[in-house]
DNA sequence: CGGTTCATTGATTCGCGTCAATGCAGGTGG
DNA sequence: CCACCTGCATTGACGCGAATCAATGAACCG
C-alpha cells in the first residue's frame, strides 16, 4: 500500500521475544492518546490489531483519496495534513504530534495527505478491525468521539482565520496555537518550537511564505517575539500577540 | 436560559393527550436524522429526554461561550452557524437544514452562535441527559460519530476553499454545495434554493456582499448560471461550475 | 568549498475590500 | 391605489493588503 512504511506487527514482535511486556507498557504516550481510556484488557485487544509504522522525513503517510486502510496514534514525530488544487495551490489543514491522532473522521477514503515533517514512528489500526471493535469498547468510541469534537472547535476557529482575519492576526494566532500546544505537551514555552518551513506555515495559514516571513520581521520589530533560531520563537508579549490575534 | 425559545416538553404534550402515538411517529426528519438509527424501544428512551422548541426568523438559539445546555435536531426551517470578531467581523462556519444535527461536538460550552434563517422548529435534548443516554445506546453514539466525521471532512473542504480559492471559485463551489444539498434532501434541483442573503453568503465564503454580488452577476454574463429570482439560482451549465470550482 | 535549500527583503501588481450611489421588491398606512 | 419607507442586491470608482516576481542572504551538507 503506501510503499514508504516499513512495518512491525507487534505481534510478530511478540513472538519473537515470548511473554515480553506488552509494547503498550513502554509507549511514551500511551496516556496523551486515545489509548489513555483504556483498562490493561482493553488495551491489550486493542494493542492485537496493531503495528507499528516507521517513516522518513518528508515520507507520505497516505494521499488523499486512497481507501482509508489504517487510522494512527502519532508515537514519534509530526505529521502535517494537507489537501491540493490541481494547480498544485496547497491548504495544510492541521499539524499533528505525539499523542495526536490521525483519521478520526471514519470515511473510506482519505479526505487529506499526510506527510512527516520529521523521522516519524506511528501506532496503525486496521480500520475495519477498529470500527469492529468500537462496538465491543464503548470508552474508545466515547474518546473518539471527544476527540472528533476537538477536531471540530479547532476546524472552526481556523475558519474564522482564514476567512475573515489579517494576515498579522493570523501569524499572531499560529504562534499562540504553538503556544497551547507546548504547554499541554509540557514542552519548552520560550522560546518555542517551530518545526515546519515558512512555506508550510503559509500553507496553513492561507498565506505566502514572503507575507509570513515579513510579518514575523514585523512582529519582532514591534518588539512582540524574537527570532533567536532556525524554528524557534521567543515570544516576549504575549498580551500583545492575543490583543492582536483576537483582532483587538 | 435562551430567552426566545418557546419551548414544549414532549412528556407534557403526551399527559395532555394520554395515550397518544409516539410524537416521534410523525416526525417528518426521523429517517433523515441521527434518530434513524435507534429502533422503537430506543427511540422512547431518546424521546423521554427530549422536548420541541420554536424560534422565529433572526431568533437566536444559543450563543458562542454560552453553556452547551442542549443539543438538537433541526426538524423545520434553517439555521446559520458563525463566530464573531470583537469588531463585528463575522465568519459564517455553516448552514443547518432539517435532519442536521446541531452540536456534535460535545463541549461545555458553545463553539459558535446558532440563528434561525427562517421559522424554525428544533428537538432539543439536555446534553448532559443525552451523554448518559450515549452509555446505553451504542448505535447512537456510533451514529454521532460518523455525523462528527462528516462535519470534520466538510470543514476541511471548508478551510481549503478560504485559505486557497479565488472568489469566483468560491462562489461556484458554494453553488455546487447546494445543489449537493438539494440532491440529498431530494429538493428541486433547478433552479435551487438559495435560502440565505448574500451577507451570510459572503461571510460563509470569507468574502463581502459586494465581491459575492459582483461574482454572480459574471457568473451570469458567463452563461453558467441564472438568476431568475430573489434566493433562486438556476445552474446552467454545471460542468463548468465543477470545473472553476475545483480551479481546473 | 560549491551547491542546495530555506528565509528575508524589495519592487511592483492585482484581486478584492471599501465607500458611495442606485435599483428593486415588499410592506404599511393614508 | 399610491406614496413612502425599509432592507437587500447591484453597480461603479477607488484604495489597500497581500500576491507575485526577483534578488540576496544565511544555514547546512557532502
Amino acid at each position: 500500500m503506501a510503499p514508504n512504511i516499513v512495518e512491525f506487527p507487534l505481534s510478530q514482535k511478540r513472538s519473537a521475544s515470548a511473554m515480553v511486556e506488552s509494547p503498550c507498557d513502554d509507549c511514551a504516550i500511551r496516556e496523551a492518546s486515545v489509548c489513555s481510556v483504556l483498562k490493561q484488557d482493553e488495551l491489550i485487544r486493542l494493542r492485537g490489531i496493531s503495528t507499528i509504522g516507521h517513516l522518513e522525513s518528508g515520507g507520505t503517510v497516505f494521499h488523499e483519496g486512497d481507501p482509508a486502510e489504517h487510522l494512527s496514534n502519532v508515537i514519534e514525530g509530526s505529521v502535517k495534513l494537507y489537501k491540493l488544487l490541481p494547480d498544485g495551490r496547497r491548504q495544510v489543514t492541521g499539524f499533528l504530534f505525539p499523542g495526536d491522532f490521525l483519521g478520526v473522521a471514519l470515511n473510506e477514503t482519505y479526505a487529506y495527505s499526510a506527510e512527516a515533517m520529521s523521522k516519524l514512528r506511528i501506532c496503525r489500526f486496521p480500520r475495519r478491525r477498529l470500527e469492529g471493535l468500537l462496538n465491543e469498547l464503548p470508552k474508545l468510541e466515547h474518546r473518539l468521539l471527544e476527540v472528533a469534537g476537538n477536531e471540530i472547535v479547532a476546524a472552526q476557529d481556523q475558519m474564522l482565520l482564514l476567512g475573515r482575519k489579517t494576515a498579522r492576526e493570523r501569524v499572531a494566532s499560529f504562534l499562540l496555537i504553538l503556544r497551547r500546544h507546548a504547554e499541554q505537551r509540557r514542552q519548552q514555552l520560550n522560546p518555542v518550537d517551530l518545526p515546519m518551513s515558512r512555506a508550510d506555515i503559509g500553507d496553513y495559514l492561507g498565506l505566502t511564505t514572503e507575507t509570513v516571513s515579513r510579518t514575523f520581521t514585523q512582529l519582532r520589530k514591534d518588539g512582540i517575539i524574537g527570532l533567536p533560531a532556525q524554528g524557534k520563537v521567543d515570544i516576549r508579549r504575549r498580551d500583545a500577540l492575543e490583543n492582536i490575534a483576537e483582532g483587538a
